[in-house]
Parts: structure tokens; sequence; C-alpha cells
DNA sequence: CGCCGGTTTGACATACTTCAAGAGAAGTGG
DNA sequence: CCACTTCTCTTGAAGTATGTCAAACCGGCG
């Protein structure tokens, strides 16, 4: 009983706390986590200062949708915490993931009115939003932003490429392969030596198989295959090791390590 | 044998005319017909004339591979004239185009060595190249070409995010209704009441299915069944008017008009 | 004419989806 | 603490769109 209590309090601060943020919070950016990576990395202190001035932090909980495809972009954001998705969805229904949002990644685009996909919040998500208008008169006075925005841009599309060659050709053994092996690499990214870490899946099946083009039901038999196999090893349904690094890289399809 | 001898000639000139432009030709970038929509659109006559000192022209031949993938990137492009693909390979041999390049699209990204796909012209092809090395720095001081470049890259990422939705979920008679309108649209932007206007495939079938993630064996018989139910009509295996634009729509899978 | 690359068409194989049922975990409410 | 619902996930059986293999076609070119 007074567990549960306890749990609907935590909640309603967590709430609480959140609207909170939507209205005042704005942390210094030179204590931001994401301050070297996101579309400010390039920016002086004075530069920081003009950001600074136009930016507002939002919050949203896991599942919360944070954009609708056709809404008018009034604000372009940051990823400071958590995982986002970018989705597109036909009338009847079928969707296909085409981007996960991960901290430091950019939402919106200059010089557009409306944003063409979906923007859903897989895990709580906290974000740096600018207001739009100020945010492109930015980019006009201040190289810095523009250059940072092309270098995320460029890399965007570059990860999107290789979405493509997923989508279009690798079977979906290869798909899931190609994934796992993914968040082993972002592992790696943050932590050293993280052979033998353990590592959390980020999405549901269902969304793992939006990612891949697949339906979850293949994705769960897929996993269940390298999982036999004992290229992985499940703790519970999120988390897992994986056990053969290298037949992992061989079923992902790509070449060289 | 007059004509063939004729033919060889035409060919050699072809060669020599291309060797010519390789080493010398540097039109005006004020005539040029992609200048108002290239990396160069914004800038001002003092910035082209910085751009104008470091331009080459280089032309190829359909077929012909423009760059190979993993090559070394002493050059980035813009596309004058012609189209090339961009694509990817596997080890095993599937491949998959995740971009065409048409008049005005950039090749190669600056701040990276090498290229990650393979370039090749469709047809004949007109490059404008630029060194890399001077080009970076040209970028550093010129806030016009960062915006541009942003902005194109930006457009690239939502084109290759629509692309995502196609090979992820589309049947293949959308994928080819789908090409089939992006076509219809792109002679739409260069003439306008193109209403039963004749079009041409700028690729063979087996580029197509490339493209689309299929096989060209499902390209054909796909294109045979529009052809059956009159919504598209050929009058040879290249040309072709579409003769039903709504059915054509309505069998792409997309909303809106 | 005969070759050749691109294309069409057919018969067959299969990887993946679809449909359906049930198992586990997690939350809800008494 | 225990039913009860709900959600995610697993597993099975059956269906299908697309791939694979193979042969024939067609227009262009030498």
């Amino acid at each position: 009983m007074a567990g549960r209590v306890l749990a609907m309090v935590i909640r309603a601060v967590g709430r609480y706390g959140c609207a909170m943020l939507d209205l005042q919070s704005r942390p210094k950016c030179s204590e931001c986590p994401i301050r070297h990576r996101a579309v400010c990395a390039r920016c002086d202190d004075d530069e920081l200062l003009m950001l600074e001035q136009i930016k507002t932090y939002k919050s949203f909980r896991a599942g919360d949708q944070v954009l609708w495809r056709g809404d008018g972009l009034t604000y372009v954001a940051s990823v400071v915490a958590g995982v986002a998705s970018l989705g597109k969805t036909m009338e009847d229904g079928r969707t296909q993931m085409v981007g996960l949002l991960l901290p430091s990644d950019f939402i919106g685009r200059p010089g557009r009115e409306a944003i063409d996909f979906d923007v859903v919040a897989v895990t709580d998500v906290t974000l740096c939003c600018f207001h739009r208008k100020p945010f492109e008169a930015l980019i006009e006075t201040t190289p810095h932003i523009a250059q940072r925005l092309m270098e995320m841009a460029l890399d965007e599309l570059d990860a999107a490429r290789d979405w493509m060659l997923l989508l279009g050709r690798k079977t979906a053994r290869e798909k899931i392969a190609t994934f796992i092996e993914m968040l082993v690499r972002r592992q790696r990214l943050t932590i050293d030596d993280a052979t033998d870490q353990e590592l959390v899946l980020p999405l549901t099946r269902h969304e793992i198989a939006n990612y891949l083009g697949l339906t979850l039901e293949t994705v769960s038999r897929q996993l269940g295959a390298m999982k036999k196999e004992r290229i992985v090893q499940f703790v519970d349904r999120r988390r897992f090791r994986v056990t053969d690094l290298e037949a992992l890289h061989l079923a992902s399809g790509d070449d060289c390590p």
C-alpha cells in the first residue's frame, strides 16, 4: 500500500517537475551534457549566449507524441536526454521508423514551416528547444551554427543511406544482426572496453520491427534463433549480452570490421 | 561502311572533347545552367570568383564509374548535366541505389577523406569539380556555401527518409507507381502543363530494380501490369506516357495530392 | 544475317507476412 | 496478497508477394 502511494507521488512529482521545466528551466549551456556534440558544438562563448537566450527545455514521457506530421514548426530542438523516434505512417496504418534520435541529435529544420514526420518519445525525453524564427536569424549571422548543422545533416544522410541498403536488400536475419551491432558500437562510444558488457534494447519488438521494415513476429523469431545459436544471451526481454561478436558481424552482411 | 567510320570519328571527337574539358574548360559561373540551384546558389559575385578559381570540369560517358567506394576524396563536385547514381554494394553482389544525382546535386562531403558509396554515370555526365581542401577552406570563410550545403543536405535527408518508407513498407506495385509519379513531378518542374507529356525512363529495368529494392523481373511484371490496366502506355521500352494519373497516384500508396 | 544486351514471360521456391492462440510479465484494484 | 486485465512477447500453421532460375523475345549494331 505504502509502496503504491509512493509510486504515485513519485510520478506526480515527475509530472510537476516536467511542467516546471517547460516553463522556466534554462540550465547553463556550459554545463550541458551535449555541449560538444550538438548543433552548438562549434559555438564560442558569445554565440552560446545568444542561443541561451532563445532556448527552453521541454520534457516528454515515454510514449508521448512530440510532434505530429504536418505540425507547424514553431520550435526546432536538440535532444538532451532520452531517445525519440522519427516515423512515417501510411494511410492504412503501415509505419516505418526513419530515424532514431539520440542525445545531441537535432529535430526540425530551419527554413521549413512544417515537419513531415511524426516524432515520438521512446523513453522519457528532454529537449532543448529554440524558437524557429530567431534560430533561423541566428543561422544567418552565426556561421558556426550553419557549419555544424551541415555536418550533422551530412552525417544523418550517410546513416540514412546505410539504412536504405538495409531496408532494400538485407534479409531479416541481417537486419537484426546489423541492428544489434549498432547497439554494441554505440555502447563502445560511451564505455571503453565494453566487451561482454550488458546491453539494453531501447525499443520494443514492435518498434524494432518498425525500424527494420519487418513485422514483430519476424523480429521475435530471429532473436529467438540467434539466442538458440548462442550469438546473444538474454537476461530478460530487454537486457542481453553478445556472446559471439564475430558470428554477429558475420550475420550482419557487412564487410570489413 | 562509311557510317561505321563516321560513328568512330564522332566517338573519338567525343572523347577528345572530354579530355579537353578535363584539363582546361572553365565556363563562366554566371552563365552556368545550375548557377541558382547548386551549392553556389547563394554566393555573390565575389564568392563566385573564388569558386571559379578552384573549379574544373570533368565529363564521363554513360556507364563510367565516377567514384569507387573507399576512393580518396580529392574532389567534391556538382552535377552540371546528366544523371549519376549513388549506390551501395554488398560482398555477395546485392546492390542498392541510395540516390539519383541530377543537375545541381552535390557529390562528396567536406571534412571526410573517403566516400562511402559508388558513383556511376547513368547518362553522359558533366561535373563541376572543386579540389576538396581549398573548398573546405572556402566553407570556413564563406558562410553562404555552408548555408546552402546545409539546405541541400537537409533536402536530401528528407528525400532519403521518404525513400526509406518506400523501401521498408511499400509493395512492388506501390514502389513502381511512386517512382513513375516522381518522374511525372520532375517533368512538371521543367515544363508547365506537362499533362499528357511523353516521359522517358532515365534508367534500365535493372537500375530501376536497384533503386526500388526489387528484382528486374518484378519491375518488368509490374510495369506490364500497369500497361495492361491502361495506367501507362509505352511507345518503346524507355518512352511512355501516363494515361491515368489518378489511378497512378492511387497505386502509389501516398496520401494527399 | 547473327550476335548481344536489355527485356519479357513462365514455372517454381521461399522468406516473410498474416492470422491465431497462448505464455509471461507488469500494472490495477479489491 | 491475490485475482484480473492489459500489454508484450513467443510460437505455430497457413498464405502470398516476391525472388530465383530458365527460356524465349526483341531491337540495334556490327
